[in-house]
DNA sequence: AAAATATAGTTTGACATAAAACTAATGTCA
DNA sequence: TGACATTAGTTTTATGTCAAACTATATTTT
């Protein structure tokens, strides 16, 4: 028995609250992906994936890691696992051959609808009962906060 | 050059802005450290740290995990970390065996202005220019952000 | 009292993550 | 053209993190 009670929305903890808020999307986002038989995918491979089926173009390494905030060198190690299970090949470029382009699978392709519909089930799960004007007012402060450090 | 522009403010990647939120609120801690020539400590050991501070009474392990919100599996590697570096010790409990306190070092109790000074700076620094009633609502949208999921 | 269960903490194994150093290729500029 | 700087990506190293298995002790149940 803690002395202590953890008041979670406690500005003073913020930080903290918004790791937790992290955790649960995330837990959740895996609850999907085993529903779904899709296993070895953390959140951030998920997130790989969703800006490739999104993009048009060919993406490069940088531009992927630019999307989903991460050092290029942990998109090396995320890339690599996600060659590994079969979602996606390299493809050095023919005009510039420092670049290579992250193209997905038929095996990715096939699951597109799958985590398009759990992209959209997590954004919908986050803002149940929010309204336009409160999801705004939301992100603007989040923003406020942002802008602050 | 790519072809999309991410904006962070965009509900969609709500999560992910709150993870840059927490990034940048993680690098200011760490240079505040480093201008006050505290090394090898991260925000979760000064996390562990200030709760000791702020404690009236012995604290075990559990209490401390859950209140950093972290594995207690991963507090036994925080809490090496900071036996090692000299900031608290292990005590095991006469009562009941099973129980080990942490306790506060000298060294950590000189430090103890430095580091609530800034735990005070990271508060003001986030909510700057935060009225009460504007920091109020930030925490009950994020509140009902954690309820939804 | 013995057996089963619960609790506290550590160890092990795996993984996401980043910084720094590195390789390789391209671009710039004098 | 040659020297220097920039860019793209990987490797290396270190660390924070969790889950699962484990040890040890205490509590509960039968």
């Amino acid at each position: 028995m803690s002395n202590y009670i953890f008041v979670m929305t406690d500005p003073e903890y913020i930080i903290t609250f918004m790791t937790m808020i992290r955790s649960k999307a995330n837990n959740m986002i895996v609850a999907e992906f085993k529903k779904n038989n899709i296993t070895g995918i953390a959140p951030s491979h998920a997130a790989i994936l969703n800006f490739l089926y999104k993009s048009k173009i060919k993406l490069r390494m940088v531009d992927i890691a630019e999307q989903i905030q991460r050092d290029k060198s942990t998109l090396t190690v995320l890339v690599n696992k996600l060659v590994k299970l079969g979602y996606v090949k390299r493809e050095r470029s023919d005009e510039d051959s420092r670049i290579t382009y992250i193209v997905l699978t038929k095996k990715a392709l096939e699951l597109k609808p799958t985590f398009t519909r759990i992209a959209r089930l997590m954004i919908k799960t986050a803002f149940k009962d929010f309204d336009q004007k409160e999801q705004k007012l939301l992100m603007d402060k989040l923003g406020k906060l942002y802008n602050n450090y």
